[in-house]
DNA sequence: AATGATGGTTGACAGAATCAACGATTGAGT
DNA sequence: ACTCAATCGTTGATTCTGTCAACCATCATT
């Protein structure tokens, strides 16, 4: 059951025989049913972990940027600040970071990640790798740098907003 | 998997000063961050429309397809029957699609798009279009077609799974 | 000291996804 | 023909996530 790679007869989805009509046109069509299927991946290699979505990005945020406050961390990822608060409590109670009130401006928590932290990013940050090799096998090292190129390109048009996760 | 120092003096995102981390590394990373903003944008421009997510795929599928079932439009888009059920729902209650009972099986629901329906599937193509022009035109027309087909390859190695919209 | 802005928190609410269950219908096996 | 399992569409319960407004504490400006 295996479809070749190469020219489709018709643009229809091999294994189901639906057609994609012009939505096979756009490029965010393309850009989203991989990206579905990596997080879905993703999602399914860390099942046990229980993971909330958004933890992971701001556990990597927290980790990379010590001492960042819940309102920067909340621009960075993209979500509301009141997400945020949950986001920090879920990781402060597994113990993957801590809030610090910061001496300078009280009403500020400065986040940091906790050694258990930085080891749980580190095993999550291989199992995304594992699964994006499952994709990114199909090229090769010369068309993964252009990739990451072109779509750093395109992401420039996006210069002045958030990073949005 | 190394990381290789790029052209930016470090890995932070210009505006915010936040650094990504390791985030960085991911392609999944950048094909997300990439599509939140195109998604954005898109509901942006058609937020008058009040459109329910999955509204426009299903649309698109359905016209696409004349006579497909509900069952087969839910394994298209990647949503469950339940959803699928809201979305005809709403389409029908639009007058942009329209049930017909199959007269060979008539558990079925054949679907298909009414003329208002793909008078309407052609204006938001028209503005998927322009939102994705916004983006597009930092490449050439030939780095449009490299992404293109990269992304395709991509996505191959997910032969057998569904479309997931 | 008064005022307004900011950071974090809470709760009310809406949107969407998951899941189990159901009636109607079909198809396969006997 | 009859039974039984499977399929299609539908409904409802439940959960998860994000949006929003309000609030308190704190800071900055005057």
């Amino acid at each position: 059951m295996k479809r070749v790679a190469g020219k489709k007869p018709d643009q229809d989805n091999g294994e189901s025989g639906v057609r994609l009509g012009r939505l096979d046109e756009f490029i965010g069509f393309r850009l989203r049913r991989i990206q579905n299927q990596l997080s879905r991946d993703f999602a399914a290699a860390t099942a046990e972990r229980n993971l909330r979505s958004g933890l992971f990005s701001s556990l990597a945020i927290v980790a990379a940027n010590p001492g960042i406050s819940q309102n920067e961390l909340s621009r960075a990822v993209g979500l509301d600040k009141s997400i945020t608060v949950q986001i920090v409590d879920d990781l402060e109670g597994r113990d993957l970071a801590r809030r610090e009130r910061s001496p300078t401006d009280r009403r500020r928590h400065a986040l940091f990640a906790t050694e258990s932290g930085q080891a749980y990013l580190d095993e999550l940050f291989d199992t995304l790798a594992k699964t994006e090799d499952a994709v990114l096998h199909q090229l090769t090292k010369a068309e993964l740098a252009l990739l990451r190129e072109l779509l750093d390109r395109m992401y420039e048009a996006y210069d002045e907003q958030g990073i949005t996760l």
